[in-house]
Parts: C-alpha cells; structure tokens; sequence
DNA sequence: GATCGCAATTTTTTT
DNA sequence: AATTGCGATC
C-alpha cells in the first residue's frame, strides 16, 4: 500500500474509513453538510488505485459541476499523482457528450453534433411554434421550452409525450415537441436534455455499446446522488446495475435541484434498488463552530418530509449567529461590507475568507456597488457567464458553423453580424426552401442566392467567406481559428470602427477569448479523443464550461454567489443576504409545502457552508424591477433557536434607528461636532493602503469623504467613517 | 433592409 | 434598471 493512501487512511474518522474501504458493492454513503464528503470519495478513488491495485482506467466518478470535478481532480493528483489521470473524473453531460461523440451515428445524428443552449433551444421552441401556425403570445415559447426540458428529465420522449396527453392542450404541447425535435435533428443539434436522454436510449437500444462502458467502467461513484433526475438515475443504473460496484453519496437534505427535475427518491429508495447496499452515515461535521450547527439544524428540522438526521461537531464554542434587518438594499449592503472591513481589520482575515450568498443572480448588484465604493476586491461566481456574452457567442457560433454547417441556430446568429444586407426577409425565404426540402437552414439559403435577386450576391460573398474560412481552419489551433474568424469576417474591424466604451469592452472579451482559447490549445497538446480536432473538443468544452475562472479561487477577492452555486463550498465568515418572505424563500417556490421545503433546504446549504461566523441579513424594502417593494423578514430567521443568536445584533423593530447598530468603526476620531479636524496635508495611513497624504476634504458629517493620495495605491477617495484611517 | 424609439417583460435557482 | 421585441419610418 503506497504510503501516501496509508496516512489518507489514518486522518479519516470510523465511518469515513468504511466508507473509503467498503470497495465491493452497492454503498450509499449518507453524508451530512460538512462531514467530509469530498474527502471521502477522493480517498475512495486514491484506495481503489493504490491499495486494491484498481487500474485507473475502470473507475468513473461523476459529479455535478466542473467546479466539483476539477477540485476533485486536483485532490485525488495530490494523494497518488499521475497514476489518477486515467480516472475517468467528470460531470454528468461531459461524460455523455464523451459517449456520443463516439457511438451517436446509431441514432440518426452525426458525430460532429452541435450542443444547443437554453437561448439555442429557445430559439428553436419559437420555430416550432411558427411551424404549427401557433401564436408565440397565446403560446409562450420559454414556459413550452421548460415544458419539454421536464420531459426530458423524466426521460419522455416525443412519442411518450404524445401517448401520455390526455387532452387537448398536452397534446399540443406535444406536437410541439415533436416539431422541436424533428428540429433539433435537421440542426445535427442536441440540447442540454439530449445529451442525458439520448445516451440512455443508445444504451437501450444497442446493447453491445452499453456492454463496452460496462467493462471498462468497473467501479462507479456518483456525488450529490439527491440531485439526480430520473434519466440520470437510469443512466447509472445501465452502467452500474451489473457489477454492482456502486457508490453514491448524497444528503437528503440538500436536495435543492427538485426545480429541474431532481427526484430524491432516487437517493431515499437506494436500498430498495439495492437490497444488499451497505449504508455509511457519516455526521460528525468538521467544518462549522456550534452555533452554526445548532442555527441550520434548527431550521431543516421544521422540514416535515424528512428523515430525522442530526449532524453534531465537538468543537467547543464559537461565535453567535448575527442577525442584521436593515431598512433597505442599500443599508444592507452597507452594513455587510462594513462587517467585512470591520473582521479584515480586527481578525486579520484576508478578503478571501468572506462570502455573499443570495437567492437571485439580480441581488448581487448593491453589494457589487458598495464593494467597489471601498475598493474591496471581489468575484461574482456564476452569475453574467463569460461564454454568454454576446461578442462571445457571436464568435464562437462561427466556428460552430464552420465544424457543423447544419447548426441553424449559429447560422442566423451570424449571418448578419457584422451587417451584410442578409435581412428578415431574406432568412424567412431561406426558412421556407429549407422547410419544404427538408434540409439544414443554410442549404436553404445557398438556393435563395440560386434563384437570384437583390440579395443574391451578398449572399454569395457570405458563404464564399465561409468557404475561406473552412479552408483556413483546417487543422488550425482554436485560437488561430477563433482569429482569424475576427479577422476575415470583418467582426471586429466593424467594432473597432464603432469606437465606443462599449466596443472597446467588447474587443476586450474577444482577446480574453482568444486567450482561453490558446490555453486550451496548450493544454490539450498531445492528447488525442477519437481523433477530434482540437477546435472541436474546445467548442464542447465551452459548451459545458460555465465560467472561465471557475477553476482557480482567487485567495485575495470576496467571493459572491447565488446559494446554488454555493453548494459545496466552505468559508470562513458567510453573509446570507436578502432573508425576507418572497426572496429567500422564493415567492415562484412558495405555492406548495414541497416549495418551501425545497427552500428550506436551500437555506440549510448556505448557512451550513460557514465555517467560523455566520452572518444573516433582511431588508424592510428594496428596489425590485425598478419600483420600491416591501418585504416580512423570512420565516427561516424564525426558525433559528435564539439561544444562538447575537442579541446585540438585533431583530430590531422597524422604528428604530440605522445608529443602533454599530457599524461605523471610527468613532473615537471624531471631533465634538461630530467632525473630524481634518485638512489637507494631514498624514493618514490605511489598512489596505497604506500611507499617504490627505489632498481635499469632501463635506461633512458621516458622509464626509477625503481624497487621499496614497504612496503605493494612488488617488483614492475614501469616506472618513469607513475608510478606518490612522492620523498623524 | 436598417435604424430608431417605445413598450413590455423580466427574477428563481443550472448542466 | 436593463434587456428584448416590435413597429414605424427612412
């Protein structure tokens, strides 16, 4: 046994140890908030390989984000090196995009397949409906997009739907699914549900290729098993369900993907599914202080629909839980940065060891702004994806058409970008021939320019571009492709000649582009997939990835997020921001009982992702679309047993004062009219900062602000308040 | 066919 | 508040 497993073996806890050393058979590995879980499945990878002598090759592990994948990846390299590359260690889609690419040609799709987003299927939806002669305003496309995702998770099919229909509107619904299929087909596209869906129907339908992956992967293990849907449970039951070496792991009550189709049956019936599953519990939590605990344990308890489970922690005492209502927005935000900068000063904690969590992307914006006041760095996680740009999407749907010329929706993203005088028109024109011959949209427009006409000879100059651009790609690194794209098709001269803030942000996003797209290239040197072309592999990469950063955590930034993306991350000081009724629990979520559990759950991840401080804030009324709401604070503050909560921090009433709570930190330098004696010249010193020399004093009173120019950071302007400035 | 301006609509959460 | 869609106008 390689010494680096032995003393992996020795820091795990009783049941961690089983969990890591039960290898054969079916084991379902309860694992609660904090309990070790990644650790757990890393060193269960690292024993497989270095003790049981486990060829890499035959393990699969699939979890749910990249995110989860690369961490995992970085921390199994760690304990047994490069003896983990053969594992096959990713998510759920990539894993299937991986399957298809190779075997797809069963099904009537080619192996050069485009993968649709959400807009791309949108998109295709409002098509569908255009073909059923439906109006998109008594028909609207993004509930009927949703609709036919549902089925998808539910593993139904087209035909299923239409068998299932029971009246009049179900069965319109699916005639359009059928439509948005047959589609999806003509596109050579799959969406985000096909990739699951239709790997399980190859595998169905051809056995002999299920039996390939059933021999090479010997030894299965599935994270965040609760959040499986029922195309993702029969997709590990295909692959797993004969050699039985199946592990999952998962917390019942960190189910919090019901929405898109999750069903944590999947995880509660594991023992009926495998009578002789061996079940692990693991509940000793290693990573919060007490009152956190015993705050988030309060909470899911009101979860009727559950199995009684109490996670417990031996370390000994810890701070209160803080619990701050603030009038407004903005005095929330207010307040949470100042408890940042407060903690930063007084506990030497440095920026990375905060984050903001909340309900909805739209929330992170005040906190953005009030960072940004006091030059705080910052991450927003998730939120405006890099890949969902609009430049972004522009460029990379060139070379989505160029790899697969039948990707209608990457066609008319383009091929009026720059403006070459292909209008509505005309596309509608080309819409009609490809419908009445059944072929790709861009076929449709090659005859268009047949028929001749005004538009006749741009339409050739486009596709003689694209036939330029084929030539030139061939065998080009993504990067040179991605270039020379900019290059020939006149995308970027166009937004340079625009000259705006804008276009100058734009171009920047096409260089980080092109670098991502370079690092890609050297990364992927060498290693050759079924021979697919580097452009190819990074197109699904992009495809799959969200971010461009998710990978590395930069150390000195504020991390911000919404609670989803959170899940299974740690920090030391966590803000819950936004707890009111219609927030956090979500008004879209609050219909039924299985709702508000579901949002309860939401609020047992974020709570439980803090490690030494817990911080839970609400406002009385903030702007939402514009206009002032008023909010009730969440019925989940309710929730916390107050034996663990910060009086002093307050549930305050609504008439008292913004100056009850404390979070103005430089009190003592004020003078007697509540004023500093402050005046150009004077030496100040800051704790980021530095030293430096004040130049103007700003007005008066709490808001009074100073420009200072510091030695090392330059010209800042800080409010005196806040700024925690040292004098003299 | 392009451009401008107004109106409607948006906010759940993500691969 | 900000993006998207639509219609009127050039």
């Amino acid at each position: 046994m390689s010494d680096a497993v032995l003393s992996v073996l020795d820091e795990l806890n009783p049941a961690q140890r089983e969990a890591v050393e039960t290898t054969e058979g079916p084991l379902l590995v309860l694992a609660g908030a904090g309990s070790g879980k990644t650790r757990v499945l890393t060193a269960r990878i690292a024993y497989l390989i270095g003790t049981c002598g486990i060829a890499p090759e035959s393990i699969l592990a699939v979890t749910f984000t990249n995110k989860a994948a690369g961490e995992m990846r970085n921390r199994v390299q760690k304990m047994i090196g490069s003896a983990s590359e053969g594992v096959w260690l990713s998510t759920f889609h990539s894993t299937c995009v991986r399957i298809l690419r190779r075997d797809i040609g069963h099904l009537g799709f080619s192996r050069g397949f485009a993968i649709y987003d959400q807009k791309d299927g949108l998109g295709v939806v409002k098509e569908a409906l255009k073909r059923q002669g439906l109006d998109p305003k008594e028909h609207d496309p993004r509930s009927m997009s949703w609709r036919i995702d549902q089925w998808k998770n539910a593993g139904v099919g087209p035909a299923a739907a239409c068998d299932a229909a029971m009246d009049f509107e179900a069965q319109r619904a699916a005639e359009i699914y059928t439509t948005y299929q047959r589609l999806l087909v003509d596109s050579n596209a799959l969406d985000f549900g096909d990739l699951l869906l239709l790997t399980t129907e190859l595998f169905e339908r051809y056995p002999e290729v299920l039996a390939h992956y059933r021999r090479r992967w010997q030894y299965v293990l599935i994270d965040e098993y609760q959040d499986t849907n029922r195309v993702q449970y029969k997709l590990v039951q295909q692959l797993a369900g004969e050699h039985r070496n199946l592990c999952v792991v998962g917390d019942p009550d960190q189910s919090i993907y019901a929405w898109r189709g999750a069903d944590v049956r999947n995880i509660l019936d594991f023992e009926d599914d495998y009578p002789e599953t061996k079940t692990v519990r693991l509940e000793e939590n290693y990573r919060s202080t007490q009152p956190i605990l015993k705050a988030a344990n309060g909470v899911i308890a009101h979860n009727v629909a559950r199995k009684e489970k109490d996670l417990f922690t031996e370390k000994e005492g810890g701070d209160a839980i803080q619990i701050f209502e603030a009038v407004d927005d903005r005095e929330e935000a207010q307040f949470v940065v100042s408890q940042i900068l407060i903690s930063a000063r007084d506990d030497g904690r440095s920026y990375g060891q905060f984050a903001i969590f909340y309900r909805t992307n739209a929330q992170s914006r005040s906190f953005e702004e009030e960072l940004l006041k006091y030059d705080v760095p910052y991450v927003v996680v998730g939120g405006v994806r890099f890949y969902d740009r609009a430049e972004v999407k522009d460029a990379l749907a060139y070379l989505r058409l160029l790899i697969n010329p039948a990707d209608g929706a990457a066609l008319r993203r383009i091929v009026n970008k720059p403006v070459r005088g292909i209008g509505k028109t005309t596309l509608e024109r080309a819409e009609r021939v490809s419908q009445e011959h059944g072929t790709p949209l861009l076929e449709g427009l090659r005859r268009v320019a047949e028929e001749g006409g005004r538009t006749a000879a741009k339409i050739q100059r486009f596709l003689a571009l694209l036939e330029e651009l084929e030539r030139d790609i061939e065998g080009a690194s993504s990067a040179d492709a991605v270039g020379r794209i900019l290059d020939r098709s006149g995308y970027l001269a166009a937004l340079e000649k625009e000259a705006t803030p804008e276009a100058e942000a734009r171009i920047e996003n096409l260089r980080e582009l092109l670098s991502a797209a370079d690092d890609f290239g050297r990364d992927a040197m060498g290693t050759d997939d079924d021979g697919r072309s580097e452009i190819e592999r990074f197109l699904d990469l992009v495809a799959l990835v969200s971010d461009l950063d998710s990978y590395d955590r930069k150390d000195e930034c504020v991390s911000m997020m919404t609670v989803h993306t959170a899940k299974g991350l740690e920090y030391p000081v966590v803000f819950v921001v936004g707890l009111e009724e219609g927030i956090f629990p979500h008004s879209g979520s609050m219909r039924d009982e299985r709702g508000i559990e579901e949002e309860r759950r939401l609020c047992y991840v974020a709570m439980t992702r803090a490690m030494e401080r817990l911080t839970l804030t609400s406002a009385q009324q903030r702007l939402r679309f514009g206009s002032r709401t008023y909010g009730v604070a969440s019925r989940f503050l309710r929730e916390i047993p107050a034996e663990v909560v910060d009086e002093a921090s307050g549930r305050r009433s609504r008439s008292s004062q913004a100056s009850d709570i404390d979070y103005s930190y430089s009190q003592e330098s004020y003078g007697e009219d509540g004023n500093l004696d402050l005046a150009p010249g004077l030496r100040v010193r800051h704790p980021i900062f530095g030293d430096g020399v004040v130049r103007t004093v700003i007005g008066s009173g709490p808001s009074q602000k100073l420009r200072v120019e510091f030695e090392r950071a330059g010209l800042k302007v800080l409010v005196v308040r806040f700024a925690n400035l040292e004098f003299g």
